[in-house]
DNA sequence: TGACAATGTCATCCC
DNA sequence: CAGGGATGACATTGT
């Protein structure tokens, strides 16, 4: 009893989460009124007898497999429960090492594994235990089964089994649904297939996977017990957030046997599971799993918001109408976090071309937002927004305004961004350092890291954004070093309209111009040092023809002195008729072009050397 | 906060 | 005449 109040409780609180949830996110599509109470009940009560429906072809199934099984064991051993010897030989170590599984899969989630023990247990007894006939006589038995399959383990339980779960004619199952299912147990090669079945859908279900939920929905109205091991993950994900105890195998087992009614609307995914029934009574799949993993997000978020650890994830779903495309991504996803938080990012991105669509009006205020309460990662952005305006010759110019904001989301802003509280939620990571894990996990990390990177980025990939932007279907690079002939082929493939050739055209021109100004100033340095080295190499020629100079100089000098001393040391030499020297202040020695040096008198000598005293030496 | 260098972009000329 | 290279001038950005 203290379980099932426990139970109810937890329940309920869910139920009142869900309930918050849901009136905030009302616009998801989904109707309120599958949330209310009675409608729960009634719903939880068809659900119920369904799954009481499910339960009995479990029986049945299992019954006849046991028939056949027991067949051929009492043709070896009559009359003695051994441990079956080939077919539920693999059958019951494959279902230890399965519990095994459950818990290392979830480690702290013990009631859960206790669910898995209990259920794989209980059908492992029911096999050696029971000795239905045959497949026909089973059809009728399934109410006795059912207390013999639950009671041994699960006491506690029974009693909510035998109150409320037995009443359940087949009135839902659809006679053609019934025939192919007799037809399948009659298959003997199914037995095996089945114990196979049973057993890959609770090894896949030891990971919390939404994609092998869906995956396996189809088997769910063949194999009802797949049902608890799918449901499970979901189930602890939630009880292990929201409740302490041991709800998660509660819930499971109320849900799976039909429990009081106040716990009815126990959960939310039964709620909605009941939902599908109501639109097509096949219960299939596709309509399981879709209505199934809005309420698995849900779960999530509502555990997550009751763990209070995780505050983003949680304010984005309860601000954010979830799209379709969070929640088909969030389904394969492997881990809640991870796909969640790429998602983001697509849907981000994916959110462009649905933004585009709306009028800039709409676009606006979320730009004036950003640019008063963002401060490092938004100044970018903002710088884009500013030269937007620079490039405003270009008709797409507007069109850039529109775009870039979806980009700079799709780079740095998480989902919550593009709601109301961006201004608190951008202060959040410059506090919010408390969580790693969170700064690891989200746009956090780019945030930081971007920082002093994202501004030679923007730089660099300006017209790649733009390019982005107006989804031009070829890279800046193709469009800038493309030959022209290449280019124009290029162009001629795709259909592009009049903004995306505007961009194309001016990407092109802005990138052959940028190298070209590039290699101008390559040039030009390449110019200046050219000259400073054509400079430098003048100069030192001059140097040279200097010092050159001045050796000539100092040469000439030296060949004067020379001379002169040469001159003077000839006049010396020379002597008149009577053996005296001459004076050098009255004569000189000149030489001409012959070669023949002359004693010539001064000022008055070439008065005398015209008489006679001029002689040859 | 101003100076400065690097780079992008535009306008213009020219081929 | 369009495309593109070259280059001066200006703007932007980072240090």
């Amino acid at each position: 009893m203290m379980m099932e109040m426990e139970v109810m409780h937890s329940t309920q609180k869910d139920m009142d989460l869900i309930d918050i949830l849901w009136n905030q996110d009302i616009d998801l599509g989904a109707r309120r009124e599958v949330f209310d109470i009675n409608h729960r009940q009634k719903e939880h009560e068809l659900r119920r007898q369904r799954e009481l429906e499910e339960e009995k072809k479990l029986h049945l199934m299992q019954e006849q497999e046991k028939a056949l099984l027991a067949q051929l064991q009492l043709d070896e051993e009559t009359g003695e429960y051994i441990p079956r010897p080939p077919p539920s030989a693999p059958l019951q170590p494959t279902i230890t090492p399965l519990a095994v599984t459950q818990n290392a899969g979830f480690t702290q989630d013990t009631g859960d594994s206790m669910s898995f023990d209990e259920c794989l247990q209980l059908l492992a007894e029911t096999f050696p235990v029971e000795q239905t006939p045959t497949p026909p006589v089973c059809l009728d038995a399934p109410d006795v089964s059912v207390p013999m399959m639950m009671s041994p383990k699960q006491p506690a339980l029974s009693p909510d089994t035998l109150s409320s779960g037995q009443p359940t004619p087949p009135q839902r199952m659809s006679p053609d649904l019934e025939e192919a299912w007799l037809e399948l147990l009659s298959l003997p090669e199914l037995q095996q297939c089945l114990n196979m079945q049973m057993e890959d859908t609770l090894q896949n279900t030891t990971y919390p996977l939404p994609a092998n939920a869906e995956a396996q929905t189809p088997s769910y109205p063949n194999y009802p017990p797949v049902q608890a091991p799918i449901f499970n993950p979901l189930n602890s994900i939630n009880d292990v957030k929201t409740n302490s105890l041991n709800v998660g195998p509660a819930e499971f087992m109320n849900t799976f046997d039909g429990c009081v009614p106040g716990m009815a609307p126990s959960n939310a995914f039964g709620q909605i599971k009941v939902d599908t029934p109501q639109v097509d009574t096949s219960f299939s799949g596709e309509g399981f799993g879709g209505v199934f993993y809005p309420a698995a997000e849900q779960d999530e978020c509502k555990s997550q918001h009751s763990q209070e650890e995780n505050e983003r994830l949680c304010d984005s779903p309860n601000k954010v109408a979830f799209t379709h495309m969070e929640l088909y991504s969030l389904s394969p996803g492997d881990s809640f976090d991870r796909s969640k938080q790429s998602l983001t990012a697509e849907h981000l991105d994916s959110d462009s071309g649905v933004s585009t669509n709306g009028s800039p009006n709409e676009r606006s205020p979320g730009r004036s937002v950003y640019g008063s309460g963002s401060f490092g990662y938004s100044d970018s952005e903002m710088e884009e927004m500013d030269q937007n305006p620079g490039s405003a010759q270009s008709d797409y110019s507007e069109m850039f305004s529109l775009n870039f904001e979806p980009d700079r989301l799709t780079v740095s802003a998480p989902v919550s961004e593009m709601t109301e509280q961006p201004q608190e939620h951008e202060k959040k990571p410059e506090q919010g350092n408390a969580d790693p894990e969170e700064d690891s996990g989200h746009d956090r990390a780019p945030f930081t890291k971007d920082k002093p990177k994202k501004r030679s980025d923007v730089r660099l990939t300006r017209d790649e954004l733009r390019a982005k932007s107006l989804n031009i279907p070829f890279t800046v690079d193709m469009i800038i070093n493309l030959p022209v002939d290449d280019f124009n082929e290029l162009m001629s493939k795709h259909q592009l309209n009049e903004a995306q050739l505007a961009l194309v055209r001016d990407i092109r021109r802005r990138g052959k111009n940028k190298v070209a100004a590039q290699n101008c100033r390559k040039r030009k340095m390449e110019n200046i040092v050219g000259l400073e080295g054509e400079l430098d190499s003048l100069k030192e020629e001059r140097d040279c023809l200097l010092d050159e100079k001045s050796k000539n100089v100092t040469s000439l000098k030296e060949m004067k002195r020379q001379l002169n001393s040469l001159y003077l040391e000839v006049f010396s030499m020379l002597r008149d008729e009577k053996g005296n020297s001459y004076s050098t202040s009255d004569y000189s020695l000149q030489q001409s072009t012959d070669g023949t040096v002359f004693l010539v008198p001064r000022v008055k000598k070439t008065f005398r050397s015209g008489e006679n005293h001029l002689s040859p030496l």
